[in-house]
DNA sequence: TTCATATTAATGAATAATCATTCAGTAACC
DNA sequence: GGTTACTGAATGATTATTCATTAATATGAA
């Protein structure tokens, strides 16, 4: 019988050797070799490359949904809801430098080429967001003018953008904390001083609970 | 005399092939045939392939370096000049794909192995969205307590997030001015509403004015 | 329990492609 | 006739994948 425990050496193993050289640097002997295993025993477990890139993000992606969603259950206020999902994301990528890699090269190089090759926990990730807002909006704690939609891709593109940054090993001056308060701070206030009374936007919003146009995919 | 023209056309048909393929699948001949040229000349114009991916990029960044710093050169409202840094950004990339897909691959796949291996038009680029807000900053129009070195990568991270989407060519039914003044919109006011009266961050910002400390790499 | 056989898992060397790069030769131009 | 630009077939390296072979484990009859 395959074990459930050589499948997962692989996928710890391929995690690693992906976040080292990228997926097309990375050779299937590499991930052999850092499992433990001939190469040929990948192929018992995985259909090909690809398929192991998939099935760690996947299933990285996945904990990290169950992790996030725990953490909202205890909690009702939206604003608090995005201070969560801001501070849990990078702490995460923080961690597991691995996998805010695997996430780099996964959304940017495979996405394109199988593209819904399988069901897409990432999807369900960053709706997270977008379900933040909403609710946020319903409570009127939120502008209604935002569409959700695209907010929650402007939140998630800062995330991945400072784990990125994370990721070159530059060394950095800023704490962890310090990081995701200013994010939250941005976001949640946005940059402009005392925004109602000094600045009008050079166009104004115009729709107001744009709930009915559909999401930005 | 190696021509200008051939090495301009040369870039030009790179761009397009690694928009399409991706760098790691994009063949040299690739490249070759749609410049119309033999494999072999494109070694008379470059070192090898890697070359020709960090030639194009920095070119085609700095061209966008030039045009945003003649635009805001008009322009000394710090507020008005992050307006025009993000609809000039996402319209670039909305009418130029191929760019947005080979910013996208640079900055993930090859960053990683060739790093610092020239000067950096990139750096500059997204210097410039801190530079705007320093100067916000000491005009006091920007709030005191934001990091210009964090709020740089925030601010890019949602574009080029944006941007990847755009270029997965999944429909939007947003348009290209909505999606601006969106993200115009949260990056100025945040998402909250009324933000000063009704919501106290968590934790409080806490350092005023931190120009001293070292930027956000 | 013991051993023979069957079934399943694992191995890693061999295969078969794939391309980046080179370079001997040709063309264009001065 | 000499210099420079260009060509594209040949080279040589690299590697995902396969598969014949071996090891491990299960089964069950005596």
């Amino acid at each position: 019988m395959k074990s459930a425990d050589k499948h997962n050496k692989i996928i710890r193993a391929a995690t690693k050797v992906f976040a080292k050289k990228g997926f097309f640097n990375a050779r299937i002997s590499d991930i052999a070799k850092e499992a433990k295993v001939a190469d040929g025993t990948i192929y018992l477990y995985f259909n090909n490359k690809f398929d192991i890139l998939l099935t760690v993000f996947e299933q990285e992606i996945g904990k990290l949904v169950d992790q996030i969603k725990a953490l909202l259950a205890e909690e009702d206020d939206p604003r608090r809801m995005i201070e969560i999902f801001i501070a849990k994301h990078l702490q995460e990528m923080k961690k597991n430098k691995n996998l805010a890699e695997v996430i780099q090269i996964e959304l940017r190089q495979t996405n394109k080429l199988v593209r819904d090759y399988r069901n897409n926990r990432f999807s369900e990730y960053i709706n997270i967001i977008s379900t933040i807002i909403k609710q946020g909006q319903d409570k009127n704690v939120f502008r209604q003018d935002i569409l959700p939609g695209i907010a929650k891709r402007a939140i998630f593109g800062a995330l991945d953008e400072i784990a990125r940054i994370w990721n070159l090993d530059l060394v950095s001056e800023y704490s962890m904390d310090e990081t995701v308060q200013q994010v939250i701070n941005i976001f949640l206030l946005g940059i402009l001083n005392e925004p109602g009374r000094q600045y009008r936007l050079k166009v104004k919003p115009s729709r107001v609970n744009p709930r009915k146009k559909p999401e930005f995919p």
